[in-house]
DNA sequence: TTCATTTCTTAAACTACATTAAGTTTTTTG
DNA sequence: CAAAAAACTTAATGTAGTTTAAGAAATGAA
């Protein structure tokens, strides 16, 4: 059922057959149609959610209407808008499948109690939220240290089987600039 | 002598007088002048930085020479070139003082020692690094959802001491801009 | 308190990227 | 498989922010 979720796990700290089934009365796995949506703007933020197979991103839209997407997960990946997560108050994101997706979800008020039932998961979710801001580092280093073509030539030699695995108006507002100009960038070469 | 950052670990743990004393014999304490370096580019980030009195950034030199601050922490705040701390490799990252600085500091060959003797510390570092997951995706959204100058004029209504506090070299790299824009906004009213 | 260094300002010329708008291609759906 | 919707392209025009360069102000050191 949550295998996915459990060999990952397995991969930073041991959780016996039992932590499993202790775990897993607290989550839930389900499928997300493509562009269905787990959170929309307005809404609380219900769950933290774990990529088994698809891609789900994160997005807001900005006072001129656009999407910017902040960030994706792909397999392996968990996902949510952490504030409203946390503190259950109203989100300005929206989650959204990007393909169709299979999703573990773990429910804010099963969030507490799983550190409370299983403290071995502080360890793991530190060595997640770790890989985490490691990522944003780069990323923020990333944004600030090229221009919005070195960019884009960057992140497709990178990641070329991504880029081409999701919508480029998405990969566009990721990368912080217009379809339009991704289409120019594109065309030169 | 670590009292600072006890205080701040009891926040939202709590840890007695005994594992106090264990997590001390990790920790060092010391003071860093204004402009002087904890890190700087090619050499290996030693410790993971908490900030007891001052301000500390971190920042990289672009493609045309220009510094790019991507982060400052004060008073509170950890602060380090994650993936080059956990793995001892060559960082492209300076860290500086902006301001005369207490820190209390672990390094690295400490840091798995730490969450060996005193795995309560999971926890802590888990909540901390939730907040600073929360931090980035507010970053990230702020950058992307305004013009140079709206962010300036929102930073600047959030945080005024702090624009006071660092020089605006420091600030416009750390908005996204040059000086010379800040200057011309700063004109403009 | 003076000299040197660092930081900040001003302004003109320039450019990377946005905007707009129309047309084309691809994907989805009944 | 046909029609509609979504995604992508092209190109002209516009602009937010950069670059360059020089001078002014603030800060720090001796």
């Amino acid at each position: 059922m949550y295998s996915a979720l459990y060999n990952h796990i397995n991969k930073f700290i041991d959780l016996s057959t039992g932590e499993q089934e202790i775990l897993a009365s607290m989550l839930k796995s389900f499928s997300v149609k493509k562009k269905a949506f787990l959170l929309t703007e307005g809404q609380t933020c219900r769950a933290n959610y774990f990529v088994v197979k698809g891609c789900l991103r994160l997005y807001f839209i900005d006072i001129k209407g656009a999407e910017q997407t902040t960030q994706f997960a792909i397999e392996n990946w968990w996902i949510t808008d952490l504030t409203s997560f946390l503190f259950q108050n109203p989100s300005e994101f929206y989650i959204q499948a990007a393909e169709a997706t299979e999703v573990i979800a773990i429910e804010q008020h099963h969030y507490d109690e799983m550190f409370l039932k299983l403290p071995k998961l502080e360890r793991y979710f530190r060595l997640i939220l770790q890989k985490n801001h490691q990522a944003s580092q780069r990323r923020i280093k990333f944004l600030y240290s090229q221009t919005a073509e070195e960019r884009y030539r960057h992140f497709n030699s990178l990641f070329p089987e991504f880029v081409q695995r999701v919508p480029q108006y998405m990969l566009a507002s990721y990368l912080g600039f217009t379809p339009e100009f991704l289409s120019k960038i594109r065309a030169k070469k």
